[in-house]
Order: structure tokens, then sequence, then C-alpha cells
DNA sequence: TTTATTTATCGTTTTTTTACGATAAATTTT
DNA sequence: AAAATTTATCGTAAAAAAACGATAAATAAA
């Protein structure tokens, strides 16, 4: 492999699982949407812009790291009248879980050598 | 909360279990970087440039993302002549399983509403 | 000793992420 | 009906990440 670095399309060269792990990875990788995440968890009737309230951070970054997750599929989102409820996907969450598993899994029959 | 958004330095606002979730999580957030640590599992025995040769990308940017998986902790390096050698850091996988465990855990009991 | 191999690092470019303010649309409240 | 509230989106700026080629240092092979 890498002639010239083989495909010109870099997204395709890796599988399908490992793009899905570093999706949801990528979901995680700031400690604000962690925080959210917490928050909506904590508080198990949905929020919306109470969010906003906890974070140090202004409503639109907030609005747009809701964005995020939501596309992450991390969480749902619904409207009622002029606010905004989000919630933790469950089941995203469990699917989540396993494709951790299973990676870390391969990780754990590897004696390191260093 | 949230006056002209608290603190200036972003970082600080979040509690160092945030922070560290979100770093190690980084870490895996590129499908290439899951890549290097799945074959680095996959040969127990340890490898080097032979990563190279595996993923679709230069030797640079290979190298780039080694290190940013030593910086996170996940993987171990050792040099052996001109040749390098890294490894599945196994504790800090450990670790890493029960950080997520426990924020998986919290996510768990909250039943959404959306 | 010269040549080849291996790999980390530098410099640079491009892309993505993070963050904010301002605004607009929708909906309550007054 | 007018004013206030809520929130997503737009535009933009700054910072970080991703990628590459070139190079230098170290070691191995010739």
């Amino acid at each position: 492999m890498n002639l010239l670095h083989m495909s010109t399309n870099k997204k395709e060269a890796f599988t399908q699982e490992e793009q899905e792990l570093a999706e949801l990875a990528k979901a995680l990788a700031h400690p604000a949407r962690i925080a959210i995440l917490k928050e909506l968890a904590r508080r198990n009737v949905c929020i919306c812009g109470e969010i906003v309230e906890v974070l140090p951070l202004a409503q639109s970054t907030v609005s747009q790291h809701l964005k995020e997750l939501q596309q992450a599929g991390l969480i749902k989102g619904s409207v009622d009248g002029v606010k905004s409820c989000y919630c933790i996907n469950y089941e995203a969450f469990k699917r989540f879980e396993g494709i951790l598993e299973k990676f870390f899994r391969i990780t754990e029959n590897s004696q390191g050598c260093c």
C-alpha cells in the first residue's frame, strides 16, 4: 500500500467501523459536550436553555454543541413552543458502549513490549 | 453563572474529569488513530514503520498520530536502534475503560422524554 | 567510509473546530 | 397589538487539527 497514499478520498480508506467509532469519540472530545450530556442525564426531565445557564459559554456556542451531539445521534431533541428540549438517546449510548467494548476487547489480549 | 461567560480560561471552567475524558476521547476521534491502535493490538509484538505500510497516509502524518496517541498515554514507545517500537499501554486502556464506564452509568438511569 | 534506511521534526498549507455577537423566527406574556 | 423570551442560524474570527514534503539525525549495511 501507500503508493501516492492510495486513494484521494481519505475517509474511504478506513473501515466503516473505524469511522463510526471515530465519529462517536469526536462527540465526546470536548469537555463542554461531556458536561452537557451529564447535565441532560442528571435532570431526567429534559431541559433546553437551562443548559446555557450551567455552562460558561455563550448561548450560540451551546446551541452548536447541542447540534453536534444530536448529529452524532447521542441526544434527541424536540420543540415545545418557543422552547426546545433535549435528552439522552439511550439506545445510541447502548450501541456506543457495545462498539467501545468490542474495541477494548481487541486491545486486551495484546501484551505490550515497551 | 455566565456573566460575560465567567472565566477567560475556558479549559478551567470544566472539571478535571470532564477534561480527562475529553482528552482520551479526542485520541480516538480519528479513524487513522483507531486503525493504528488496532494494528498495534493485532501484532502483539510491537511494530514501528510497519504501521506506515498499512495506513494510507504519509510517514510524517503517521508519526504525528503516533505522537498524539503517546501524549494521550494510550501507547508506549521505545527506540530500538534506528527503528522505533510502539505498543498498547494496557494500564491506560484499563483506566480509560473505567472512566467511560462511570460516565455511561450516569446516562443509564435517565429516561429520555423526546 | 560511504551509502542506505528509519523516523522524528520543521515549515507550510488546508480544513475543521470553537467561539462569539447579531439577527430572525416563533411564541409567550403583558 | 406590542413587548419580551427563546433559540437556531448566519457571518466571522481565531485556534487547533490534519496532511504533506523536505530535511536532519541516527544507525545499519555495503
